[in-house]
DNA sequence: TGAAATGTTGGGGCG
DNA sequence: ACGCCCCAACATTTC
């Protein structure tokens, strides 16, 4: 790395100031090393609802990353407007030498580096990137024929041929913290600064920033052991609940990696498995941009003929399909931001197979809620449930609801936290309350179709059109 | 990281 | 004692 007077670490997704690539990096090779992070109007502007928990989490992580820096000697500018204008502004101003950021893979992301790369050159301002927030990069992991795995399986396994100490290794960004330029930036702005008003993030409990991330992953290697059995149960506290964390790089992937690398054992290899999968769909992203346009991975499904029923899907992001388990999970995601993972995927075969909704409208909801959001994994995943992904379940493949939530809440115990008004009825009845007597209904005063909705759709008709549609639906290509 | 339909087997009730 | 039927339990195939 050449060596400069003065660099500009851009951060993005990686809100923390230990094992960090391109802190790191610029740390090593420059004498003042200024920090960014810009609000990017380009985002933020298409978020309609202006109480985003997202922008909070980012918000209160910002503030931790500034103080932390701070308490090294240097500190963090954070800028509200077009990214793609503001650092090359910024870098200017300050007179740095180069800037410092690590790889984004989705295809917005890549356009706006390239953009910035161009900018900066005009201006001979280097621009340096790095893998941060994957274990292996997009063109690391590949099959003997030198292309892009498209199963998971075999990727997985060389995946994990390649995971070695020195990829697991930490930046060791503290031996280097006496380069951070010492300067004062402004205060952060505030949220209703930057267009945004607060959610009730406090009260979920989430902690945020690099701290809340090294305490969930604490409170996690307990349980790792377990994960394998426990993260079914979406009434169990089986997840890491990190998923937040590594969206914004408050916690270290390779430290995470490396942890339950060391740990071995069913459970520590399943949740490693998971990790894997998040690389996989970046690569997957990475390789295949038109996924995120809107494009199935496999293009005989592109066209599949779904009614789309608004009524339906209103009552299925409500949470009112009648449904109890998809009710609770839906009103899990409303309430939190949040979706236990066996969830989503039996929501998500119950939009596409027994509401026969187009799976892109679920992404689209997803991606308005989850506080975990990340196209890749989201794309990924309901490209998996929808059959129309790489690696994807076969079509005819379909959720039973009820049979879904006897077998992973078989008590009713999430069921009855999300949708009270049925927390009367017994773990038996629970999980399809319309086949209760009349009689039953009326002792319990709990009326199907007045006090919880009738099922909107009965299963095993809705089973037999998504097994017509799909059937007759796709697009074979002409020789 | 399914579930339903269909097939097979074997125990027990019964004439 | 025996054959027949029923059906639960399990296995296989089909979607």
């Amino acid at each position: 790395m050449t060596h400069y007077k003065k660099s500009l670490v851009w951060f993005r997704r990686d809100l923390r100031d230990y094992d960090h690539a391109a802190l790191y990096e610029a740390l090593k090779s420059a004498e003042e090393v200024f920090c960014l992070f810009v609000f990017d109007t380009e985002i933020l502007d298409q978020l309609q609802d202006k109480a985003d928990r997202r922008v909070e989490f980012i918000w209160e992580s910002l503030q931790e990353l500034k103080a932390a820096l701070q308490s090294h000697g240097g500190d963090l500018i954070v800028l509200n407007g077009l990214a793609r204008e503001l650092v090359v502004q910024e870098a200017i101003k300050l007179g740095v030498e180069a800037v410092f950021s690590n790889r984004d893979y989705e295809p917005n992301a890549v356009a706006r580096d390239a953009d910035v790369a161009e900018k900066l050159a005009k201006n001979n301002i280097d621009f340096h990137q790095f893998k941060d927030q994957v274990l292996f990069e997009k063109d690391e992991v590949l099959t003997q024929q030198g292309k892009p795995y498209g199963v998971f399986t075999p990727y997985k396994n060389a995946h994990l041929k390649m995971l070695d100490d020195f990829v697991l290794q930490a930046y060791p960004v503290d031996q280097y913290l006496q380069h951070l330029a010492r300067y004062q930036a402004p205060p952060l702005p505030s949220m209703a600064e930057i267009g945004f008003t607060n959610t009730n993030l406090s009260q979920m409990k989430l902690p945020t920033g690099m701290s809340g991330g090294l305490a969930l992953f604490e409170d996690f290697k307990e349980r790792m052991q377990h994960y394998q059995d426990a993260r079914n149960f979406p009434a169990v506290k089986g997840p890491s609940y990190l998923s937040v964390h590594l969206r914004f790089g408050t916690i270290s992937i390779r430290h995470l990696a490396k942890t339950a690398k060391n740990m071995g054992g069913a459970g520590a290899e399943t949740w490693l498995n998971e990790l894997i999968w998040r690389d996989f769909y970046f690569q997957i992203l990475y390789h295949h941009p038109k996924l995120a346009l809107g494009k199935a991975y496999k293009a005989e499904f592109d066209g599949l003929p779904f009614p789309n029923d608004r009524t339906l899907f209103e009552a299925w992001c409500k949470g009112e399909t009648g449904y109890p388990l998809i009710d609770a999970a839906m009103r899990q995601l409303n309430q939190t931001g949040y979706m236990h993972n066996r969830l989503r995927m039996v929501v998500a075969s119950f939009l596409v197979k027994d509401l026969l909704i187009d799976w892109r409208w679920g992404e689209r909801y997803f991606e308005e809620k989850l506080i975990d959001f990340d196209l890749s994994a989201n794309n990924g995943g309901w490209q998996w449930a929808a059959s129309t992904g790489c690696d994807a379940q076969p079509w005819f493949r379909i959720f039973n609801p009820i049979t879904q939530s006897e077998k992973f809440d078989g008590k009713g115990k999430f069921i009855r936290k999300y949708v009270p008004e049925i927390a009367a009825l017994s773990d038996k009845e629970i999980h399809a309350p319309w086949l209760m007597s009349s009689i039953r209904q009326e002792e319990l005063n709990m009326l199907i179709g007045k006090n919880y909705p009738a099922p909107i759709v009965d299963h095993a008709t809705q089973r037999n059109l998504a097994l017509d549609l799909y059937k007759n639906g796709s697009q074979t290509l002409m020789e």
